[in-house]
RNA sequence: CGCGGGAUGGAGCAGUCUGGUAGCUCGUCGGGCUCAUAACCCGAAGGUCGUAGGUUCAAAUCCUUCUCCCGCAA
């Protein structure tokens, strides 16, 4: 099939690499313009961009496709089969739904019409939810509202992580893209409308969505430290520095009593102490050899592999090797 | 050249301000104790202190270069 592709981040480029392993003519990729990233500010190309030139596929970047008469009109002369788009970041205009013979499908990373939106994949770990999915959407003028195509399904992981879960959903939406645009030539596809009653949106994450409230309860703390793993990552302070944490347990008050514990210091909301909302924090506990248990609004949280600023990630082990309180 | 932290035996750190032959907690290896042990005791190996240069009688330590790692910001 004829196929222009859309796309940005890496989740999509999985996609793009299904598409271009099953021998479609993938015309043309567009993809947001390159941006400032790492450590020093310089533009990087977007992760579709850099894997589209290494297909040898032309690539666009329009800054804002709906008002880029250029880009709109580059898309009609290429009067694709099907445009596919993952992840690519900007709306698009019904002038461009119309384009193609088959239409838009978009790729998502959630069971739809649950988490429609921005971070579909973290929410399903922060949730706690036992199965995840992708899914396949003739897309319309809404956010994450078109008719469903296909879906694939996989359950979560005990110890799933938003970027465990992300590997696994980028695969399976090739996988998905595949299929679908196999169904499409067959002409055995099927579409489902939404039901918009069940519908859930997840809007973007930002650093400070990782802030970690010990008045919670331990086990939804230890869903938030896997769900935002690797990105944004939840964090705490520990005497003014950040600390982020990036596997925990949960054990309960009677599990604790087991250990020889002591009180070493407090984990709190702020890097300034001040300015730290006390109710929010937590008692930090040590036997001073391996482990490092803080108390949460409903049970503990064994902290087994964290990270000062400054400082590589280490396992509980090593940090209290060296941490001088 | 956005801001900041860091690079010291296998790991995590101290020592750097106030230059003077490298230390701590572990790990490893050997031995001992023990019914036994991740516990305890004794002993040993292992580091050109990130790179290059400079100052000095003397540099992990002071000055300069470069490389790499990490947090923040974007």
């Amino acid at each position: 099939m004829k196929v222009i592709f859309m796309g940005t981040p890496d989740f999509a480029v999985s996609t793009l690499d299904y598409l271009y392993k099953a021998g479609h003519d993938i015309s043309l990729v567009v993809t947001q313009p390159d941006r400032p990233k790492g450590r020093h500010g310089e533009a990087q190309k977007s992760d579709v961009r850099i894997a589209a030139e290494n297909y040898g596929i032309p690539v666009i970047t329009p800054l804002k496709i709906r008002s880029d008469e250029e880009a709109k009109q580059l898309l009609r002369d290429q009067a694709p089969d099907v445009i596919v788009v993952t992840a690519f970041g900007q709306i698009l205009p019904q002038e461009i739904l119309d384009i193609p013979k088959y239409g838009c499908i978009n790729v998502h990373a959630s069971l739809l019409p649950r988490y429609r939106g921005a971070a579909p994949i973290q929410w399903a770990v922060l949730n706690g939810d036992e199965e995840s999915g992708v899914t396949t959407m003739m897309m319309d003028a809404g956010l994450d509202t078109g008719d469903i195509l296909m879906t694939k399904k996989l359950r979560l992981d005990k110890k799933e992580t938003g970027g465990s879960l992300f590997d696994k959903l980028a695969a399976l939406g090739g996988e998905l893209i595949v299929e679908t645009l196999e169904a499409i030539e067959k002409g055995t596809l099927t579409r489902t409308p939404q039901d918009a009653s069940l519908a859930t949106k997840v809007g973007l994450f930002t650093k400070s969505s990782g802030l970690i409230d010990w008045s919670r309860p331990a086990v939804e703390i230890e869903r938030k430290i896997r769900g935002l793993n690797p990105w944004p990552s939840a964090y705490t302070f520990l005497s003014g520095k950040q600390l982020k944490l990036w596997d925990a347990d949960v054990l309960t008050a009677s599990e604790i009593k087991e250990f020889d514990l002591q009180e070493v210091s407090v984990l709190e909301t702020d890097r300034d102490p001040e300015k730290a909302e006390h109710e929010k924090s937590a008692k930090l506990f040590s036997d001073k050899k391996k482990l490092l248990i803080a108390s949460c609004g409903e049970d503990y949280l064994r902290l087994n592999e964290l990270q000062l600023e400054g400082k590589k990630r280490m396992t509980a082990e090593d940090f209290l090797r060296g941490y001088r309180y």
